[in-house]
DNA sequence: ACAAAATAGGTGTATATACTCCTAAGTAAT
DNA sequence: ATTACTTAGGAGTATATACACCTATTTTGT
């Protein structure tokens, strides 16, 4: 019994939008993670700690909904963070909800990774050119709000 | 003491291209997951048994290259196929190498899935419009080779 | 032939991700 | 007021990801 799968199937699924996502994503947090290790940050770390410095105090799922991240996987993510003491998760006023605020050393953390940050985002901009940049952001978007109706 | 950072500088790190690669990853894998969930198989194991399969037997980190995965991640993603019994990793002529090769098993479980990933993909390819997946797919390779050079 | 260097790979540890199931607390129906 | 429903969130489990460090094997320089 030979195989049922045409020898031209499988080439196609090179093609697939979620292999070549986790593939870039892979590839770029890579490049984000060495750029931010000075401050021990990754850089998922970095951009929740933005979120949570913007928002000034912030439900968990809100947070969630934010980074189209699960409940579970943020609540996870937090961890380190609040280790770390750089942010706290205090009950809020509807005593089902947590709130998340950054603390003093998380200001201070973000303080010193946003010039590093800045660089290595810099550079990857420069290196797309700004234009296919802002069309792939674009399109990223587009994916994102995508998924959310289905 | 306020915070030293200028207001207008956190929104910025919205552009970040590291979160924004990551939100759209997570994203699609949720839907390419959930359409492949009848086999068993996540996206991740799906483009692994693909890549198997059409390279016939494999050397470890070859594989990992060719994702633009580490090496590490590559050898722990391989367990659970291992597990199942849809590969079988032996060790090469050169004794240093262990070579990976689809198993029966495995190319059954590929034919039960590869239906469910066309239809995933080719709904996902419809609504983006084949031209933006076109020119996205094309934009996430160079962010790819643009990493691999750095 | 043998020591040094290079190569292939795994383990330990830590984070990232999400599903299923569970508890607690607020809200609505009667 | 009491029950039913809904909402917010965590815990258990499993996979995904990668760095630092280790071992084993091959290759290379002499």
């Amino acid at each position: 019994m030979d195989h049922k799968i045409d020898r031209l199937e499988l080439p196609k699924c090179m093609d697939c939008a979620c292999f070549n996502l986790r593939k870039a994503a892979r590839a770029v947090t890579q490049l984000y993670d060495k750029a931010l290790r000075p401050t021990g940050l990754r850089t998922t770390q970095f951009t929740l700690l933005v979120g949570i410095s913007m928002l000034g105090a912030v439900r968990v799922t809100r947070l969630a909904e934010i980074g189209v991240m699960d409940r579970t996987t943020l609540t996870r993510n937090l961890k380190p963070l609040e280790r770390r003491g750089l942010i706290q998760i205090t009950p809020g006023n509807d005593h089902r909800t947590r709130v998340v605020t950054i603390t003093d050393e998380g200001q201070k953390a973000l303080e010193q990774a946003l010039p590093l940050w800045k660089k290595v985002q810099a550079d990857v901009v420069k290196r797309l050119s700004q234009e296919r940049w802002n069309s792939m952001r674009a399109d990223l978007g587009e994916v994102v709000s995508l998924v959310s109706k289905s």
